[in-house]
Order: structure tokens, then C-alpha cells, then sequence
DNA sequence: TATTGTTATACTCTATAACTATA
DNA sequence: TATAGTTATAGAGTATAACAATA
């Protein structure tokens, strides 16, 4: 039996500890984006936004979101002016989200931010760790992914 | 300059992996604990108050939860029968929060149950490698509170 | 008939403000 | 006057259902 109370077994999991580390780098991230307007996914839908010409549609199934909370965010998008609707010639039921100079300037900037918070976020770590942190990650996330695993 | 997408540099980003490894760990820990129709907060306040009685108000700030919030877990706890409230003869204005026998049962079953499912989600990492990442975490935890950086 | 996008609506989670009772 | 708890309410964030336009 253990000799750790409750509380103290749940503040070392580390499962828990995982869970509040993610909630760190998100509150992070959040409140860096916040000096161009946006939230983390807002500049998920700008980046997959930023190579292709892409309807909402595939938007939603490319971040995970709702085609309702996509309008919100492609609105907003517009609102801002980082991007545009136009509708497809090929089907004109499509609304291909087209970013402005302003929105790829956005997402450009943005990324270069994020790799600077995301280096003084990991400082604590050296080259090597920092390298297996990674790798870790990736193959635990591909290990508990429900997506994969869920019967193909 | 970079000669990968936005999208790409996105998705391969330590701290966003880390964001979302944090959510699958999450939604892990929630689904594995409805057989008990409890969430992980509602867990953290039963650890919390599992070895001591402690008033809502304690409750609020080890859990880091606000009071109003504190009101409606320990009304659900109260209709599941895992705790009650019991007036504080000290302070007549406190609410001490005491675990019922079933209470205490859920807890124990609930935490060797997270400890199985923790096993199960690091099992693509070999134990070296378990230790490796709970002190890497822990490290980036402590480097990265904004709560033990705030101005003291 | 199915799909894309939109709107209106509801639901969850959490926090703010006003209140009661105790100190 | 301040604190502990409660209630009512509002605000994000997201999802469901019904609808319009198009395929």
C-alpha cells in the first residue's frame, strides 16, 4: 500500500502532470497571439489557409473543428482582414478561404514568435533532452491517438 | 527561411505537440473515470479532501478552483453520496467537506485504476525513458508557472 | 437526394455580482 | 467590516437542428 495521501499520488502522476504542462504551453500560446488578435486555433485554420486555397469544408476536417465554428472563426479571419471568402468556380457551394497579404504577413510573423517563445519555453532543457522530449512525445501521442486506432 | 508549410511547422511544434498530447491525456483520464460519473477535477477534490476535512473555501484554493465552482462539485458529490457537508463547530461559517465511506471506497478504486490506465498510455516507453520524461516535465512545470514566477 | 455554408438555439464550463449567515 | 457559502446571471466555447443554395 502507499504511503503517499490521495492527493499527493494525483499531483505526481505523471498523466496529471502532462495534462497541466499542455494546459502551460496553451495558456502560453494564447496569450502570445493575443498582440495580433488571435487564438491558437485561428492561427491553425491561417496556416493550413496559407499554402493552399482551401474550402471551409476541408478546413474542418484538416483542425478538428465544426463547420458552424468555422464560419465564426473565417468571420472573425475577415473581420481582422487577414483573410477572404471567395466562392469556387467549380462548385459554387464552396467558400475557399483566401488569405490577405496582411494574413500571410500575420502567419509569418507569428510562426517566428512562436519559435522564440517555444525555445525560451524549453530553455530548461539541453539539445539532447530537448530531442527526446520530442520524440517522446510524438510516439506517445501516435500510441494514444483514438483516431488511430479507432477500427479502420 | 523554412522550406516547410505553416501547417507543417504547426503540427511539429514541441509545445503544440505538447498541447495536444495534454488533451488526449485529458480526454483519457475523463472517459476512464465516468464508471465512477466522476470528472478529473471532481477527483482532485475528493484526494484533496480524503485524508483531511477541509473547508470549501481550502478547497477552492488547492485546487485552484473558483467558489462558486467549488459549490456545484460538492452538490454533485453530496447526490452521488461521496461526501456531505458538515458545519465547522470552530467557524460556523465553514463548510467542512467530508468523504462518506463510498466516498473514500471511489477514491482508492478511482486512483489504482489511473495508475493502470497511466501504465497503459507510457507503454510505448521503456522505464528509463518513463523517468526521463516525468523529470523533464516536472522541470518545464516549475520553469514555466506562471504562479511561482509572479512577482513574490 | 446529398453537400456546403449559415443561422438560431442549446449546452457545458466557468466566472462575476448580489445576497445570507456568521465572524 | 470581512469572510464563507449560496444563488442568479452572464460570458466563452462548442455543438445540434433547421434552413438556403447548389450539386
Amino acid at each position: 500500500m502507499s504511503t503517499r495521501t490521495a492527493a499527493q499520488q494525483i499531483s505526481s502522476a505523471t498523466g496529471y502532470m502532462l495534462l497541466r504542462l499542455g494546459d502551460l504551453a496553451r495558456e502560453r500560446i494564447e496569450r502570445e497571439l493575443r498582440r495580433w488578435e488571435i487564438s491558437g486555433k485561428e492561427l491553425r485554420v491561417l496556416g493550413y489557409a496559407h499554402e493552399r486555397e482551401l474550402a471551409q469544408r476541408d478546413l474542418c476536417e484538416l483542425c478538428g473543428m465544426d463547420r458552424t465554428t468555422m464560419v465564426s472563426v473565417v468571420d472573425k479571419l475577415e473581420r481582422l482582414g487577414y483573410a477572404s471568402r471567395a466562392r469556387s468556380d467549380v462548385d459554387r457551394r464552396k467558400h475557399l478561404v483566401v488569405l490577405t497579404g496582411r494574413g500571410r504577413q500575420v502567419v509569418e510573423e507569428a510562426l517566428a514568435h512562436m519559435a522564440e517563445v517555444e525555445a525560451a519555453f524549453l530553455a530548461t532543457l539541453d539539445p539532447a533532452e530537448r530531442r527526446q522530449l520530442n520524440d517522446m512525445i510524438a510516439r506517445l501521442y501516435v500510441a494514444n491517438d483514438p483516431a488511430r486506432s479507432a477500427s479502420p
